[in-house]
DNA sequence: TAACAGTATGTAATAATATAACATTTATAA
DNA sequence: TTATAAATGTTATATTATTACATACTGTTA
């Protein structure tokens, strides 16, 4: 059994939000919404983004400064990630597709560089923005 | 024959100061740097620096908030960038490798997505800095 | 050439994103 | 329990990027 690591009061607060959230929140727009439980300064919530990236339960889209919940339960992937980024709705979702993440994660060109994580954003028109 | 983009006095101002420059640059490095010719205001470099990134003669890192001189003469794929980074010593090189461009150009998963553009970020150590 | 459209520029102000520095507290484990 | 690491609180500030508005340049076409 992997040992399961225990978020603190400010990390469940600020992942909760970000999980519940149904697209990518903003640094500040997080932090005024858990004003109300006490957290009051941007670095309190950064330390916090900070921490749950590392971990694992939460993605950066770095194209857009925003942050996601994880969408793998396992959250094994947190250095390897693709998104698929709408342009005209802003929609984001994590793709998980094992033979991408295997292409990915075993890619090796001459600059005899060794790869330990990788960030893919794709971006285009989703479903219904491409309909419309 | 294609028509050749003509860029403007800024355009070109910037362009030549971040083609020169080894390391990626960011947005108000180079204005200190071309302050003396002239360009005073950080609009007038973002502004370039749009124009740049969209007629692909430049890159934003996004993980860096940098921006590198694109490597490819014919510049055609501003669209579909790779690009590795050391994170160590942070030396940032763009990717040309045609197996993982068409790869991940003709990507396609159930979404039903259609991908115009993507951009990837792979990390790591380089090989000056694995052996240290 | 005049009128127009599109692109680029100049300038000031400000918004949005992120970190430094320092003091204190809480959790973990030796 | 004592030491160590991790997390918190707070203020100030650094860094990155955009809004708004006025002006000028470039190329096209009537």
């Amino acid at each position: 059994m992997e040992k399961q690591y225990t978020m603190s009061k400010n990390q469940k607060i600020i992942f909760d939000l970000i999980d519940k959230s149904s697209e990518p929140m903003k640094a500040y727009s997080i932090l005024f919404n858990v004003q109300k439980k006490g957290i009051k300064a941007p670095l309190q919530v950064y330390r916090a983004l900070d921490k749950l990236v590392e971990i694992g339960k939460i993605h950066k889209i770095e194209s857009r400064n925003a942050f996601i919940a994880c969408q793998n339960s396992s959250c094994q992937i947190s250095k390897a990630t693709a998104f698929s980024i709408c342009e005209s709705c802003e929609n984001v979702s994590e793709i998980s597709n094992s033979k991408l993440s295997k292409y990915l994660s075993n890619f090796a060109d001459e600059s005899g560089m060794k790869y330990s994580k990788y960030n893919l954003e794709f971006f285009g028109l989703c479903k219904k923005c491409k309909s419309k």
